[in-house]
DNA sequence: GCCTCGGTACGACGTTCATCGAACAATACC
DNA sequence: GGTATTGTTCGATGAACGTCGTACCGAGGC
């Protein structure tokens, strides 16, 4: 079974967030737009845009891994995206209920626009 | 009576244009993201959100009058907002009916995350 | 004419960004 | 144990960005 990080079996005196941004900080309207302004992390939301989860090695990027890698990191330090680790894969997922509830209407706007 | 820049009188062999996007260029959805995705920026087009026209000297922005004319001028170029001459001012407007077409529920999506 | 006012253009400066290759770490499989 | 597989991390590098002050320019007012 997958866990997430923060649930990690072990004794986390820090629990470490990898999958999305902390609860207490807020989803920040200027750092979302930027993390959605690269044609690159456009396109992985527009492959995350069905709903399912997505390893990271499952998307055809004209980058590098290294750079591929960078724009998880984006995603998921913007609360775009979460990550779920199981096993050598990490498992993305789009923020749909989180986005839609701070920002109404906003991702299914980027992702209608971006389908065009 | 204020006349758009790429309308002018004079024989401009190159017409330049100041007020939005030449008509051949695309809107571009990575472009306008990143135009939007500054605090500085979201703060002028809340402003002109009431639909009415601003002078660049109109807006209450914690910059410089030289960092103020820069993202007047990344707002233009992304095709956010145009601007008409007039005198000696400068009127801008939010391009709602453009962005709205072009990108349905966007640009009213991020007013509205800007407002609350 | 001169001077003010509104805004742009030009450098300059420091920061952030996108990109890469190489090294590393963790897991799974043999 | 050894070896892939999956993805992150670490520099490094060049480009873009946000910021500023100063100079500049066009329009109006004196």
């Amino acid at each position: 079974m997958g866990t997430l990080v923060q649930l990690a079996e072990a004794p986390s005196l820090a629990p470490v967030q990898v999958s999305s941004k902390e609860l207490s900080e807020e989803l920040d309207l200027a750092g979302v737009l930027h993390a959605l302004s690269d044609p690159v992390r456009l396109l992985i939301v527009a492959q995350l845009s069905d709903g399912r989860e997505h390893t990271c090695g499952g998307f055809e990027l004209p980058v590098s891994k290294s750079t591929a890698s960078h724009h998880f990191r984006v995603l998921r330090e913007s609360g775009v995206v979460s990550t779920r680790i199981d096993g050598k894969n990490r498992f993305n997922r789009l923020q749909r209920e989180q986005l839609g509830q701070r920002f109404p209407g906003l991702l299914d706007a980027v992702l209608r626009a971006q389908a065009s």
